[in-house]
DNA sequence: CCTACCGATCGGTAGG
DNA sequence: CCTACCGATCGGTAGG
């Protein structure tokens, strides 16, 4: 007989997960989540120590995917389409399996004390600095037009891979990998007809 | 003389926009708010009703916004590129315009009442099929590509507009005019450099 | 992991 | 608009 279930630790960060992206942090309380574990309140702290605990292992967790996701793509050699394609792939994949601390993550890094705040702000910028990377390499190398402004283009790009939290739903018939590949076909190549032939 | 200030009515909600936005509903008490305003928290109940009753006020104010904004465009004869333009400027001048209250809008509206919840998700409903009727429109009358999936397409669009409450900062060189034309370029032209020459 | 409890704070009210 | 207060609930702890 092996033991299948989870650690305590990992299911309470389940619930948490999925508590703290329905009703938000502070609308959740210890007792709710407790009785989602269906144990009684005050047995959480058993296994953690604080709830702000819970938010910063939540926040970090999905930090770190958006990390592991994207980093090894840094060095690679490839042109920059392909390597945009497979970024926001990645990108919307790990928003797409972590809808729940994804979300959270969106939403409740506000309420982080200073040191988790700092370390989620440094986040954000780093990830900030890897599509500015990325556009700058294409425009230099000639694949993207050469007018394109550095900081917007990387906006548009975090616009459409981070809303994915908000509209996504696992399980549908569009998998990640669908949902990057229409969302770079567009963005790469625009919405606008082709011209038959000029004046 | 006359009087120039606020109803003190109006002081409130844009103190509680401020600080629902900053720290979020639940994390706001009305001691807060009322100290904010620099009154005491039974007061603020001369004014209003309830805590909730400022949350679906700003939301609603906030939905206002938008349909205002938007739904005068929605039967005007314009080409579909240019009207897709002039919605996603408006649509980002009313986030520009409402930092506050938009982003209380985007994140708190979970926390709604069931009633005031299913105007909000109508809302986002109607807004959806406006950017769907548009963009069906373009595709009908050869003006966008005709392989477009008009659901991802309005995802794409609502993304950029939608996701400028995370990073637009009201004040800077930036207007919402500017954010709206480089957005659109580059939605409607692609990011990918036009090819000299076909092999 | 439970029971029983702590001080603090919550949204809201009464009476002025 | 203030003072004083209400019951309810909060995060967390002690002792078992």
């Amino acid at each position: 007989m092996t033991d299948t279930a989870k650690p305590r630790r990992e299911q309470i960060l389940d619930s948490a997960s999925r508590l703290f992206s329905e009703r938000g942090y502070h609308a959740t309380s210890m007792r709710d989540l407790a009785g989602d574990l269906g144990m009684q309140g005050g047995s959480l702290y058993a296994h953690i120590s604080s709830k702000e605990e819970l938010l910063i292992e939540i926040v970090n967790q999905a930090s770190r995917q958006f990390d592991t996701a994207l980093f090894t793509l840094r060095g690679e050699a490839m042109p920059a389409d392909q390597k945009l394609r497979e970024a926001m792939y990645r990108h919307i994949r790990v928003v797409a399996d972590n809808m729940d601390s994804a979300t959270v993550f969106f939403h409740e890094w506000k309420h982080l004390s200073p040191e988790a705040y700092a370390r989620v702000t440094g986040w954000r910028d780093t990830i900030d600095a890897f599509y500015r990377e990325l556009i700058t390499q294409g425009v230099q190398e000639g694949t993207f037009r050469a007018d394109l402004d550095i900081k917007m283009t990387s906006y548009l790009v975090l616009s459409a891979v981070n809303w994915a939290y908000t509209w996504y739903r696992p399980g549908g018939n569009l998998g990640p990998r669908d949902v990057a590949e229409q969302f770079a076909d567009m963005l790469l190549g625009g919405l606008r007809a082709p011209t038959g032939e000029r004046p």
